[in-house]
DNA sequence: GCTTTTGATATACTATTAGGTATCAAAATG
DNA sequence: CATTTTGATACCTAATAGTATATCAAAAGC
């Protein structure tokens, strides 16, 4: 292809792999076929507008009309916005349903109150939080590793490297977060409101 | 059509309009048919980005990606851009030729010198000056005028109602550029360079 | 009023995407 | 190193955009 809209392939690329989206996720998402996604990601198909604004949806994203003049000024608030992009761990719900089954399991167990405690508030925490772009992998492993987790017993071995990767995983969380407050203590010229997918 | 992303649409129209081009225009400058882009502007279509992106750039516009969040300032800057929007005269080349074609025939004719300098006064004033969006339209029923007149024996009445013309278009001109530097006194945000089109 | 331009449609034929399904090598993961 | 996931391709049919050309009513211009 020579249509040199390039950019937006490529954009599409980014975001997708930021969020912790494969192409199938996206294609779930989005109703357009992984197939496509990936020709389009290669700049081996000429997308409809429809299914370029199905894709882009997906992700939280529009298609803008900018005069070419002002093209640097909206790439830079868009720079400063996909900065602080965060995505939004509902995204990713069987984490919640895993981790409930597990603290469940614990529960009947009924010893080792302590760390069955420390597991809950870990939860509340990862419930709410929003994940800041580049840690969602982090994020979606760990999803997985729940998810294995309940479909095996549990024995105290197992909780105690549970508890180890929450806590890391939490740790990580907490010191991008900081560190993303840190660099954007002053406001941005355009206030920014709240919302879902990628913000 | 119900993909919704009726705002390009519209905007398209817009952009057009604005730019003084009918849809045979456009469609010469992007190379797509005046039938896909009546139905384009009408939803009445789904077009391949190869296509959009052709009838953007004639236009001198992009498609961006925007995270939902910044649309608004994104939107703002565009807004504040298109409002300073102007158009180069140099788009319209034909009027220059008829222009001068004008001026070699009152030369020709030699009396009358007093009126053939302010014409030419004129002529560098408008070959110089930029047509802000919104009297494109104005400009370029000036320069069919002319083309007409060029094919036509010029007589002192023609050139009395040429001179006319030609002031009142100069006079609209310099107004709302006048207009344009009141109301923009204060720097935007951005800064914004310099380009041709739609800037 | 008369002429020109403009935008909306129509038709016929072609080229290409969309959609569905499947495969496979490479990479990631444990 | 065994398993799973991922992204790139392939193949088919149906649907739709693209192209060229033409027509026509309405609007604009003089």
């Amino acid at each position: 292809m020579s249509y040199t809209a390039l950019h937006l392939s490529t954009a599409l690329r980014k975001a997708r792999v930021d969020m912790g989206l494969s192409q199938r996720d996206l294609s779930t998402k989005s109703g357009v076929s992984q197939a496509q996604i990936s020709k389009f990601e290669n700049s081996a198909v000429d997308l409809r507008l429809s299914s370029l604004v199905a894709l882009f949806r997906a992700l939280g994203l529009e298609l803008e009309l900018v005069p070419r003049k002002s093209i640097p000024a909206v790439q830079s608030i868009v720079r400063s916005t996909t900065l602080r992009a965060t995505v939004d761990p509902q995204q990713f719900p069987s984490f919640q349903i895993a981790f409930d089954h597990v603290l469940q399991e614990l529960a009947k167990q009924g010893q080792r109150s302590k760390e069955f405690e420390r597991l809950q508030e870990h939860m509340n925490f990862l419930r709410k939080v929003r994940i800041p772009i580049g840690q969602v992998n982090s994020f979606k492993r760990w999803a997985k590793y729940l998810e294995r987790l309940q479909k095996n017993p549990i024995d105290s071995e197992k909780i105690t490297k549970l508890i180890k990767r929450t806590e890391e995983l939490r740790r990580q969380l907490e010191r991008t977060e900081a560190l993303s407050k840190q660099s954007f203590r002053q406001r941005p010229v355009y206030s920014l409101e709240e919302e879902d997918g990628y913000d």
